[in-house]
DNA sequence: TCTTTACTCAAGG
DNA sequence: CCTTGAGTAAAGA
């Protein structure tokens, strides 16, 4: 895509800046994130969450996997889930439901 | 450089 | 349903 702005940036940081994007009560897929960096990382973006601290700042809660699953969080998958319950976003034994609906996709 | 990893997909059983 | 293997990129040993 060779963005519109100098892609100086680190793919970790990209990642996050794209996950700061997602809405409340919405959620977006490893995969979504690693296509918006035009790469196919899927696991790059999840390791790099492995190592965020930046709950706070970055809301990586709000990232799943692919197939609806919750996937993992640096805090527990449950405390994912609550988080994301809270938000609106409804979960059933670890999988979102009316994924398609709530996954948040980015400008391709 | 090799291994593991908050992943994904396809194929075989 | 399950497990493997391949593909892929970053972090750690």
């Amino acid at each position: 895509m060779q963005s519109q702005y100098n892609m100086t940036t680190d793919f970790t940081a990209q990642c996050y800046v794209l996950i700061k994007q997602i809405p409340e009560g919405r959620v977006t897929s490893y995969k979504e994130i690693a296509k918006a960096l035009n790469s196919r990382a899927y696991r790059a973006v999840g390791s790099a969450m492995a190592k965020n601290k930046d709950l706070i700042t970055i809301p990586c809660h709000r990232v799943v996997k692919s197939d609806g699953k919750v996937g993992g969080y640096a805090l527990g998958t449950e405390t994912k889930i609550a988080l994301l319950e809270k938000e609106g976003v409804k979960i059933k034994d670890k999988e979102v439901q009316d994924f398609d609906t709530l996954l948040f996709r980015f400008e391709t």
